[in-house]
DNA sequence: TGCATAAAGTATCGAGGCGAAACCAATTTG
DNA sequence: CAAATTGGTTTCGCCTCGATACTTTATGCA
């Protein structure tokens, strides 16, 4: 490829929007920009091992949630997918045995999932562990800012988004966290996404990070 | 729903895994899930006035590289997909007026692309642009530490990858930042995403963040 | 108790995104 | 000047996902 061949032909276009330019963009349209291409990124890296992102996606959370918040509509309601969708997505999984769905005895029309020493081994190659491994190389003040900047971000998001079903953190806080997570008996219960304590009215508000529920 | 009904029954299988539950999770591991979770908020925010999160991108990607990389090579190198796929995203915004495609003269194999005004209307009103209102209400030095975080974290992500076509930065960084770009003439060109000097070597290195190509 | 309504989950259909491969045109290279 | 390369488009088919309809079980109200 030619390198610079003086070009004849002046270049207006490119002069239209300097606020646009990097050089001139700032640190919050910056974050934007790189929440957005990292989010590309990690979508791409999870196409891997015979699973997409959102087999992924439910696995990990599958993990993580409590006992009574592991089943399909957990896993729709926390993915903001259809229930119809999740139900693939969760064949998908039972399918390469990585998971088991066994009928709830409490109620008959829900099943429990559980992961199956298989889907525990896959977990264990979770793609997304290596943004862990690199941010884990970084210094533990600035891991410690992405992590209460990026929480805050979130927070407003979800709230931003309004309209998405995310419950109440009345009674308890759904899943996740479940021994720090949002108990109403304890001293400063504490959100399990942000980590942040829920003080005074907190169990009362919305649950910005993950669903509500009864208690554990 | 019941708050707590006594269970009877033991959750054994919650005990299972105690070091993945969130009280015991490392920032590093907090940042991963974080960027996961916005990266599925933030492709779902862009199915808006009739564009795909793809489409979103392209037309980002069209407002903010120069000139000779505007084209649907470049687009797809940056997007890091096939040209087919690309070609069809392009042909998208054209057929909705958002974009119009120009034969280069210089080269009649490519063509080259610009924003037309109704795709300069659209782009004001990006989606992702709520994130950047977000973070701007954070604190400045907040949101410093995340530009180098997210950064650096994005610069090891791409270096990981390895494999992903991204170019040298020999001749000179392709696109974006091109008044602040890495111009080999200049005293410390910089790179236009992170914003960091390249310095000595630089020029030679690969340039993590866009692409390379010729001079600007 | 009994009936209506709601909720959990599944099955089916169809739209749309995207990669693969084949292909065309223009350019570069030996 | 032929051969190989490169930019771009088209076609094909797989796969994801939402919408809808349906089944089964719970719940609420008279």
């Amino acid at each position: 490829m030619s390198v610079n061949d003086g070009l004849t032909q002046t270049d207006t276009s490119d002069q239209r929007t300097p606020a646009a330019l990097p050089g001139a963009m700032s640190h919050a349209a910056r974050v934007a920009e790189l929440i957005d291409r990292l989010g590309r990124m990690t979508r791409e890296l999870q196409y891997v091992d015979g699973l997409n992102p959102a087999q992924w996606e439910a696995l990990r959370y599958l993990n993580r949630a409590n006992r009574y918040s592991r089943t399909p509509g957990g896993v729709a309601e926390f993915l903001g997918a259809t229930k119809g969708t999740i139900s693939q997505t969760v064949s998908a999984l039972e399918s390469k045995g990585l998971i088991a769905r066994t009928p709830s005895d409490r109620d008959k029309r829900v099943c429990l999932i559980d992961l199956t020493d298989e889907g525990h081994r896959m977990i264990a190659r979770d793609p997304v562990r290596c943004i862990e491994t690199i941010v884990g190389s970084m210094d533990e003040a600035t891991a410690a800012q992405m992590v209460s900047g990026l929480g805050r971000l979130m927070a407003s998001l979800q709230i931003e988004l309004g309209s998405k079903p995310f419950g109440v953190c009345a009674a308890c806080c759904r899943h996740l966290a479940p021994e720090s997570g949002c108990k109403k008996s304890e001293a400063t219960p504490k959100c399990g996404m942000t980590g942040e304590p829920l003080q005074g009215d907190a169990p009362q508000r919305i649950c910005v990070n993950y669903l509500n529920d009864a208690a554990e």
